[in-house]
DNA sequence: CTCTTATATTAGAATTATTCTAATATAGGG
DNA sequence: CCCTATATTAGAATAATTCTAATATAAGAG
């Protein structure tokens, strides 16, 4: 936690009780929480703390480069506070995300045409599968 | 047409005149359309076409197979009928969306560690980048 | 061709995630 | 300890998607 005071204190972000929540709250988790779970965690604490200051400040990191946003659940944005390259795999059956460490950056190769078109900055690989607990679950339904 | 017809004829879906325009819309479509530039297109010559009427096409079709939901942009979930497996570029500028006809998947292996957890049914990779016309607007900023 | 009914369409309301607003509070440098 | 730029807040606004329940119709049966 003081690690995380002494990280922001230059960055021109103020270190308030609900940032420093909402940042405890992020560090090192791998949960992949959606806005709603920061709110509801941190709504203990500080039980007046709005979606604004819990959108704000995912905003904030998210323009620092401290965190990520995910894309993989059309319903809505899930937030990652990992931000070295990664990939993630979704159970299509009950949205659970798990992280993939590995680099495939030297495969992802795209054909001269697409490059002609767009200036490529990263990528990100969604697998889909079935997470063990669903797999149980699916398995009980024959 | 004639083939779209015939092709949904025995599928249990009921071919009414919105279903077709949608159809007809879709078929060879490679702009990814998200929900409303369907819904606005059918409409001019639907006027009382509803919002429910496409959202339950894109789920039937999706259903079917014979359509795939983009989770991509996090405003709106995108539609491509080209079901083949494929993946997409987007521009980080003006989220336009290109396709990627590369087969990845014999790169895109998983540590066993995750196998552990997931039985794996898919992937899609995101690629990231600037499209030409934004590289040129971005550079007049300067 | 007409009847029948299961299925589709519709307008509009409801729901849900996210963003906005404008009034109030406060972090933290001076 | 002040000052003020920045943050927080409650609640309204917006936007995508889903739901509802009344009405219409596709298409198979006769």
């Amino acid at each position: 936690m003081e690690n995380i005071i002494s990280k922001y204190k230059d960055k021109g972000i103020r270190l308030t009780p609900q940032r420093i929540a909402i940042l405890k709250f992020l560090e090192g988790n791998t949960d992949h929480p959606a806005a709603e779970d920061i709110y509801r965690k941190v709504r203990r604490r500080y039980p007046t703390i709005s979606f604004a200051t819990v959108y704000n400040t995912l905003q904030t990191l998210t323009e620092k480069g401290d965190l990520l946003e995910i894309t993989i659940d059309p319903t809505r944005r899930h937030y990652d506070p990992n931000t070295t390259p990664h990939h993630h795999i979704v159970c299509t059956d009950c949205n659970e995300i798990m992280d993939v460490f590995v680099d495939y950056s030297d495969v992802l190769t795209l054909p001269s045409h697409v490059l002609r078109e767009f200036k490529p900055v990263g990528n990100h690989v969604d697998f889909y599968g079935v997470c063990r607990k669903c797999q149980k679950k699916k398995g009980g339904e024959n």
